[in-house]
DNA sequence: ATAAACTGTATGTGTCTACTTACATAACGC
DNA sequence: GCGTTATGTAAGTAGACACATACAGTTTAT
């Protein structure tokens, strides 16, 4: 009998600006009224999209979760070829690593851990993240079975995430250059995935 | 003429419970009020000891970081024996990482890294940590020359500061068992410094 | 002893922050 | 049109926060 509700089109709208605002300045630091800001709407039209600044923030870990998985998949469809996933992604992050942002959303999460709610949607985010990359690992060993003994794809999957983390934190206070970068997310993500080096 | 000034002694005394505080809480949700408390004085006397909160912070940065170097040092000069220091590293850390909370401070500056001392602070405790490990696994590799082609001393250095995170990270969140982290750290750590696993 | 400097307690204060309320207007189904 | 519901604007509120001030007590060198 009235006005349909476009809630879920205006969240999906909003979502983007709300995950910047959180990378840029960190949880605390962002606050409701800057949020309104950004998003150049009042406060309280927020406040009817979602119940609090906490499920703004949960809201935006699980889409730039799934943002940067969209893009890997995406990658992964472009090119059926001689490379496997693993090395494709390797590849793509090298070069595009950090883009979205995550890392820093990540960053303002990890100090609210004591929250459960923002816990668990860190847990789900990193539990999706690592068996993804998990699978790519088991995947491209199956391809190039060397007979090496290597630490199991599980591990190197964590190593692998911790590789991004600690290649964000280098550049992001510039101790790392551009290309030096490059160099360690394919060179140790190699020697990760098949235990040599290109 | 008068009584002679003991804030040294007093910065000293207090330090880890403030680094206990930004641990536990983060950054912006350690306020002064709380800081004061756990240290059980009033507020003013912690502002006549340092100019302002974040001084407090990165103060807190410096410490927990030499308190890490220490421990290992110790590590290091205990046991002159056939493992190299990187290999004793590796094993201690795989025992008692995280202890000390110095990530859990981190994650807390990684989110105010648009300050500049914070970023600064920050900038210095990676650059020493960083080369600290490159040495460590230089030396390593000279002993244990086995003419593997590996990623670069400095590079496998970022990798294990990575490891590490990852390590306190998946721990902090519940994704991996005490069991598994120890093996996280013990094989990886050894793919990098060496190029095989245990 | 006394002045000078340190140490402690108690109580502001102006600003910021998450969240709310009140009310006007616009769209839609009937 | 009319009732209902969504959407927008503007202002407010209670509490928390970093930091400040005022003042009393204590320790030391002379």
């Amino acid at each position: 009998m009235a006005r349909p509700n476009q809630s879920a089109r205006r969240r999906k709208e909003l979502l983007p600006i709300i995950a910047r605002a959180f990378a840029d300045l960190g949880y605390r630091r962002t606050t409701t009224a800057k949020l309104a800001g950004r998003c150049k709407v009042q406060e309280n039209i927020l406040y009817r999209l979602w119940p609090d600044k906490k499920s703004m923030f949960i809201a935006v870990i699980d889409h730039v979760y799934e943002n940067s998985v969209h893009f890997w998949k995406k990658v992964l469809e472009e090119t059926e070829g001689a490379r496997s996933g693993a090395e494709e992604i390797l590849d793509y992050e090298s070069r595009h690593h950090g883009e979205l942002g995550l890392y820093r959303i990540v960053f303002a999460g990890l100090s609210e851990t004591d929250d459960p709610d923002i816990q668990a949607a860190l847990r789900r985010m990193y539990g999706r993240f690592h068996r993804f990359l998990k699978q790519q690992i088991s995947d491209h060993r199956h391809g190039h079975s060397k007979g090496r003994e290597l630490p199991e794809a599980d591990l190197c999957a964590w190593a692998a995430v911790g590789l991004g983390t600690a290649a964000n934190i280098s550049n992001e206070l510039g101790l790392l250059s551009e290309r030096r970068r490059r160099r360690l997310i394919r060179d140790v993500g190699r020697l990760l995935i098949e235990g040599r080096t290109p």
